[in-house]
DNA sequence: TTGTATGCGTTATCAG
DNA sequence: CTGATAACGCATACAA
């Protein structure tokens, strides 16, 4: 690989001393206007760019953040979200010229493992986490090894924000790393967990009840996604909630649980509407599965919206392409993707941790979705 | 962050020196089996990893590979490969701890940027390159940094595979890394050009004709992707040849470009169903397009696979989730990305660049397809 | 077989 | 304001 430009490179062309040459190129005092203007012109000639590496051996920063995506093999319902929420991401961290690192496994052990290994390696400076479960065990290991980290679409509720005093061990060789599970860690101070940004999964959930009930549904029954994830959790919470208030017991509107995928959702939306009295109305947790739930309708021979109303939770261009297409929940992803790199960034340069909540889902209402039959 | 142990930790608690801890855990020579497998053990109980940036500093090795993905915005057909080709890549590197950068970006130059940055930074050992482009400017780019690659989905005639003399300028500064365009660069001796993983595109695409034509078909219409792309020149290429070799003028037998969305998609649909003598098969580039084409048909009336056939270049779960099945072309995207994994490494390890044939798509017949109302 | 001495490119701490 | 000099953690050529 052809040579590249060093800082002694700079500084035998300038005819200046490579701290110096540091100097200026970091906008640091101690160096005349003069020295700083030719210095950067001439490292501008020599396409001088700092050695990663270099850096980082110095000055305890990778210039690198981490993203680990945990899928089940099958499920792919989310990807379209993904993308979306990592070119949010991105364009976040490329101002400040830090690089992703990606990485797919194939459950949460794995990835506990990658960060882990990231740490260890000293790979990134911090990690953006997707997919918060029930009884996560992320939040707790993230602590405890002190690698500042952003939970996307955390808890609704989380704990207090107790900002932070705390050093975790001055101890000599951080916490077990290469040891078991972090179960048996001790209580982490709270100045060290991630900070959280919450999506307002309860407030959209009831927008959605509400635009059905507002049509006159009241039969109503929740197709949600894996029941292991915190947002899935949320949202069957909400349903209830919701339901106790406008007095429809769980026959009138409820949740199934599912794995995101096509298959499932296909299944489940079979299982329902041969129910004897079954819903008239339906609510996906992806667009995969609304549109199996759509494909199972038609070979039913039940006529969408006049006998069954759909609504997909996320938007995507699947959404648009179908007959009738799909009324959902619409979020700027991508800005939720900023948001969690700006908070990344925030707890990086010394903020402390903290919760930010992103904007509420707007309800698009499209083709799919119309009073039931017995409104007429 | 809590402090992780190094080198020099474990040669302290084993009572040898550092280097003696180095050669052992790195497999050289130069070390008693008993000091090896005591060094080993020690290092094991602290959680030892090598820091990345202090190996990437003195071994010239960052121990990551890059990957940018330039998309135009809208366009989100292909995620559904690019995450199983991800998949893939990643299930090769993991296995040699190499770690995956990624990138996304709006356009091709600002994937050139990225690279020349990554470059300059020695982010990357290699990068690997999708959707290759007519006149694409990157692998004379990357053959002038020196940048190992492998090109996913390269050309199918790819230019004389001449195994490698030649050594790019142990010139100083390398190849203008700041400069303008590699356009006036010169002539890049073979050994540094990047490898490529071909698709056979032309294959895959006679194959589904065959089918098409073998059910009666005989005005078929591609609906192809973005004209820039080499896989969209060589699919159309193909269907050009074929169709002359058949007899069938371009009246008959064709392709439309469009940009891989939906909406041009759907657009295309429109149009040629609206033509005197209308298709009575499409062919779609990406998933996303076979469904809003399905959608238009149904919009208009058209019974599919009734009065229109529908195949879908790459199969997805969106192919199995609409009324009909869709007919696919099934290819094994994760193996793909493994092989193009496999020949980066081989290339890092100095092996000299090369194409490499991944296999040929298998067609799915479905329920989108059947012989057209002429045929009866 | 083992220990010592350098270098990798930066940043940071000192003296001048 | 400037210029040596020492880290940072690892690899390696060389001496013991």
């Amino acid at each position: 690989m052809a040579r590249r430009p060093t800082i002694k490179d700079i500084a035998r062309r300038s005819g200046v001393s490579e701290s110096a040459v540091s100097f200026a190129l970091n906008d640091r005092p101690g160096v005349s206007e003069d020295t700083r203007a030719r210095v950067r012109r001439i490292a501008e000639e020599l396409g001088w760019q700092p050695n990663s590496a270099a850096r980082a051996l110095s000055g305890e920063r990778s210039g690198a953040v981490g993203l680990v995506l945990a899928r089940p093999a099958h499920t792919l319902g989310v990807e379209s979200f993904f993308l979306r929420l990592v070119s949010g991401v991105q364009e976040v961290l490329s101002v400040g010229r830090i690089a992703l690192l990606f990485q797919v496994v194939e459950d949460v052990d794995a990835e506990c493992a990658v960060y882990r290994r990231w740490w260890a390696e000293r790979r990134v400076d911090g990690v953006i986490v997707v997919d918060p479960r029930i009884d996560d065990p992320r939040p707790e290991l993230l602590a405890g090894l002190g690698l500042p980290a952003v939970m996307v679409g955390g808890p609704d509720a989380p704990g207090p924000d107790a900002p932070g005093a705390g050093d975790l061990g001055a101890g000599d060789l951080g916490p077990d790393p290469a040891g078991s599970r972090p179960a048996a860690a001790p209580a982490v101070p709270p100045a060290r967990r991630p900070s959280t940004i919450r999506a307002d999964d309860a407030g959209a959930m009831v927008q959605v009840l509400e635009h059905l009930h507002g049509l006159g549904h009241r039969r109503i029954t929740h197709v949600a996604g894996l029941p292991g994830l915190a947002h899935t959790a949320r949202r069957m919470a909400s349903l209830r909630t919701w339901s106790e208030g406008r007095g429809l017991g769980p026959d009138r509107a409820r949740s199934v649980v599912t794995d995101y995928s096509d298959a499932e959702g296909a299944a489940a939306t079979r299982r329902v509407l041969a129910e004897p009295e079954p819903p008239t109305a339906l609510v996906y947790d992806n667009d995969v599965m609304a549109l199996a739930g759509l494909a199972v309708a038609a070979e039913l021979g039940i006529p969408v919206p006049g006998r069954l109303s759909i609504v997909a939770w996320d938007d995507s261009a699947l959404c648009r392409v179908t007959h009738p297409r799909l009324t959902a929940l619409v979020r700027d992803t991508a800005a939720f993707g900023r948001l969690a790199a700006e908070e990344l960034l925030a707890v990086l340069a010394g903020d402390v941790p903290r919760t930010r909540q992103s904007e509420l889902p707007r309800l698009e209402p499209r083709e799919s979705t119309a009073p039931p039959p017995t409104a007429y």
